[in-house]
RNA sequence: GCGAGGGUGGCGGAGUUGGUAGACGUGCCAGACUUAGGAUCUGGUGGGGCAACCUGUGCGGGUUCGAGUCCCGCCCCUCGCACCA
């Protein structure tokens, strides 16, 4: 008998299926079709077992949809742009256009070794000028709409990177990417206006109804819609100045006691200028700037402005603060305080003596809350030495007209009466701010805008893309496209006169923000998107990828392709019609990483075992989206697993094709026959839900069966090749190049992709007899076998007599029978 | 604090129109084949007990003939957000 030669047989088969374009994308319109796609890795030098796993998943369901003979789309590329590329450049002296190069070579080679069903000939990389050309495009047509704008703000700088990051990109305070504590720099820079599409975002999270639950709630954490009211206190000193808060409480607009303002509000430097206390402010003010520890209850401080606001609805004149707890960026950077029904107020106005007005009373005695004891039911006063703010629901008081009203219709009634009054209006909040897409490096796509002395900020004509990136880069030192003279200097496309290119170049994740529609038509240098190929292929029937995506790309994605729609470019409204998120790989209770030491690298598992294995492992030993621990005994498993196969195949291999007719077989033969449809049926719908791993154990049940099995007649072996056959199309996504070899050991000289997936016969699923569970009190006490024809009164009968001896001298009270299953006798 | 997801043998994990808890794998124990085997095949394996049995799915209640599964009240873990007005 052949030993599994795995090295053999894969390498064999990895050949084969690439001389034949065995993956290559057919387009038939006739055909449905199926577009897998597994997010792009960075060419960082090498895969990582995350990577293995990500590609393993969507290996075994493209290969699936292939079996049914739909046309599918499975391609991969590279995210090819990013940081690490330049620090190689300067600590290894190489380009990082070369770097990125020997990489994507690298890796590719790795990935061919897995056997991953890949079209190649659709590849792409993002730092290719014919794929960046279309995100310079894609820029114009943002900056044509209004979409893509230049501003001055106080943006996020992470030192170590050297450049600005977007919000998204800011985790606990630091850089995403190296975890340097970010801080704010003043800086004009490129957004995109990702807040104008926030509503679309939102509300077509209903479109994505099999995406994971909690990826949704952090969209929409994110997006952070919130209904309110705007309102306008106006300075008493100046009834001209507006401050506009914006409050999700306009019923409590009487009990607003103070008005404060973030330490960046830009009506500060007028308020404090020239009075006494303005050098204390600015000092605070500076404070408020460094940023604290993490998960530190940060101290509410505040200075008071010495300036007066006016409560529109009462013209009372309130005190003007600055407080480090209120921010800039959400809202309008100002609040009116309430501390008798905000809690944050409410510690504010205890610190610094402030006053305190109820306008909101508890309903009934049990309205009281345990946080917030109250001396008397009906009637709250600040002078009950209140330990909190009151939160809840009630009824308004002190409230002039609207005393009486109950405060969840208040909140309607009062912003109505506002904006008919003039000094508010309902408005709708987005704590989801514009995506800062300005990077200050070099290895990026280029900005395509020209300045100009007369003319301004000028677009670069579409005709004229791409714009290059300088290509005879020094690599001694860090370089943007600011140390390139040539680069900068050009023209004016308006007036010809000399003029100077921006030098920032587009953040990554502008590249993996469409790079799904590329896929479609990638050899395309008209356009960026083939608008037929699109509507054939999109959207992404199956997105997969880790759910540290969650936000940034799979937000920005979205937000893509309702501007790519909105331009013409494509139908569709959402990118990815279903998510997985795959858990992360673990050894040893952690991730794994260089710095812990607990790495394993794919090579070294694919020469000791091949890829089949490491592929059966991942699949088997965890539930797709759940965390897999790594476990050399479970690849020895998975190995012994796949040589089980081999084995029982290879003894069995010669053998006749016969039609069964099972009426005539034996009980063993007519059991394995069963057996094997039952596995099919098993098999089958697991892998549609993506429980690949039940979905092998079945096939190891089989198994089992197989070795079980000693029916050496004619049709007791034509069961047998039956059941080998159907297991051997069953396992050939998982562990495809030892079933392609099993495949021609039985007979065949085809390839097995060329096979369509097995379908079971219901009517071999069908037993003669069942089993049926003997319960006394709801607990086993004995199984009977009947007839599957078996009358309730037959099997209730069966049953009472086989468990006569445990009866004798009870009284049976009751006896429930449930079909098929078991009887329940109650004493 | 808010939101989402979890808690089942030594370990990874099965199991929901409520119906034999622990499939499959790993580990461990035993047997077979063998000069030998960390190869392979076979059997056993939640805990307690010689056994009949008892007990057992984070904890406490409840519904039910019957609960890992449904309901109520807790505890713990993971992830995300977090002074968002």
């Amino acid at each position: 008998m052949d030993k599994y030669n795995f090295a053999e047989i894969e390498n064999k088969w990895q050949k084969r299926w690439e001389q034949e374009k065995r993956f290559k994308t057919v387009t038939s319109t006739d055909k449905p079709k199926y577009y897998c796609l597994e997010m792009f890795p960075y060419p960082s030098g090498r895969i990582h077992m995350g990577h293995v796993r990500n590609y393993t998943i969507g290996d075994v369901i493209a290969r699936y949809k292939m079996m049914h003979g739909v046309s599918v789309l499975h391609p991969m590329g590279w995210d090819a742009f990013g940081l690490p590329a330049e620090n190689a450049a300067m600590n290894k002296n190489v380009h990082p256009s070369e770097w990125t190069q020997n990489n994507i070579s690298y890796m590719k080679s790795q990935l061919k070794r897995m056997g991953f069903s890949y079209d190649w000939d659709r590849e792409l990389a993002t730092c290719n000028e014919d794929y960046y050309k279309w995100n310079q495009w894609l820029f114009l047509k943002f900056y044509e709409k209004g979409l893509a704008y230049k501003q001055e703000a106080d943006v996020n700088w992470c030192n170590t990177c050297q450049t600005v990051l977007a919000n998204e990109q800011v985790v606990d305070s630091c850089c995403w990417r190296c975890n340097t504590p970010v801080r704010t720099k003043r800086l004009s820079q490129w957004f995109f206006r990702i807040t104008a599409y926030a509503d679309n975002l939102l509300a077509d999270h209903s479109l994505l109804g099999n995406w994971p639950e909690r990826v949704l709630s952090m969209q929409k954490n994110w997006i952070g819609k919130s209904y309110g009211c705007e309102i306008d206190f106006r300075l008493a000193s100046d009834t001209e100045k507006i401050i506009k808060a914006f409050t999700t409480r306009p019923d409590t607009i009487f009990g607003a006691t103070y008005v404060v303002l973030a330490p960046q509000h830009p009506l500060i430097d007028e308020l404090i200028k020239g009075t006494e206390n303005e050098e204390q402010i600015r000092q605070f003010i500076e404070q408020c700037k460094v940023r604290v520890a993490l998960d530190e209850e940060v101290e509410k401080k505040g200075m008071f402005t010495g300036a007066y606001a006016i409560n529109p609805v009462n013209s009372e004149h309130i005190p003007v603060w600055i407080a480090n707890y209120v921010l800039m960026g959400y809202g309008s950077g100002a609040i009116m305080a309430v501390p008798a029904h905000d809690q944050r107020d409410f510690e504010f106005s205890k610190k610094y003596d402030l006053p305190i007005r109820v306008v909101i009373q508890p309903e009934l005695q049990q309205a009281q809350t345990p946080h917030c004891p109250l001396s008397t039911a009906f009637s709250l006063q600040p002078s009950d030495n209140m330990t909190c703010a009151y939160e809840e629901e009630g009824i308004l008081t002190n409230s002039g007209v609207f005393n009486g009203m109950g405060n969840v219709d208040a909140k309607g009634t009062i912003t109505k009466w506002m904006d008919e009054e003039k000094i508010g209006r309902g408005k709708i909040n987005y704590r989801l701010r514009d995506w800062l897409v300005s990077r200050q490096r070099y290895w990026g796509t280029p900005i395509p805008i020209i300045y100009c002395e007369s003319c301004g900020i000028v677009p670069v004509k579409e005709d004229e893309l791409p714009i290059r990136l300088p290509k005879e880069l020094d690599v001694s030192g860090r370089k943007t496209l600011a140390s390139f003279p040539e680069f900068i200097h050009t023209k004016c496309p308006a007036c010809g006169r000399d003029a100077s290119r921006e030098t920032d170049t587009m953040d990554t994740f502008v590249d993996s923000s469409w790079y799904f529609a590329r896929y479609v038509s990638p050899h395309d240098d008209k356009q960026p998107i083939d608008t037929k190929q699109a509507d054939y292929f999109l959207p992404v029937d199956q997105y997969i990828g880790g759910i540290e995506h969650a936000i940034l790309h799979l937000l920005y994605s979205r937000f893509f392709v309702k501007v790519m729609a909105d331009i013409g470019l494509i139908n569709h409204k959402e990118p990815f019609a279903n998510l997985l998120t795959q858990g992360m790989v673990i050894k040893d209770g952690a991730k794994m990483s260089k710095s812990k030491g607990n790495v394993v690298d794919p090579d070294d598992i694919v020469n000791k075992y091949g890829a089949d294995t490491v592929r059966i492992f991942i699949l088997f030993a965890a539930p797709p989206e759940k965390d897999l621990e790594w476990s050399e005994q479970g690849v020895e498993g998975a190995w012994r697993f796949l040589n089980r196969v081999w084995r029982i195949v290879q003894q069995h291999a010669a053998g006749v094709r016969q039609e069964i007719k099972p009426e005539n077989l034996s009980v063993p033969a007519k059991a394995l026959y069963s057996f094997t449809h039952r596995t099919i049926k098993r098999v089958t719908e697991d892998i549609d839900v993506f429980h690949f791993n039940t979905a092998i154990s079945a096939c190891m049940e089989l198994v089992n069966e197989m070795y079980q099995y000693k029916e050496d007649d004619t049709m007791g072996l034509v069961v047998l090749q039956e059941a080998l056959r159907n297991l051997i199309l069953m396992l050939s996504p998982f562990a495809p190049h030892m079933c392609e070899e099993l495949w021609g050991k039985i007979g065949n000289s085809t390839s097995i992709l060329d096979e369509p997936w097995p379908t079971y016969l219901p009517e071999a699923l069908q037993k003669d007899s069942i089993l049926i569970v003997v319960q006394i009190n709801g607990k086993a006490r004995d199984k009977i076998t009947v007839p599957v024809e078996s009358t309730e009164d037959v099997i209730k009968a069966e049953a009472l007599n086989a468990v006569s001896d445990k009866l004798s001298g009870k009284e049976i009270k009751k006896v429930i029978v449930v079909a098929g299953r078991l009887v329940n006798i109650v004493i």
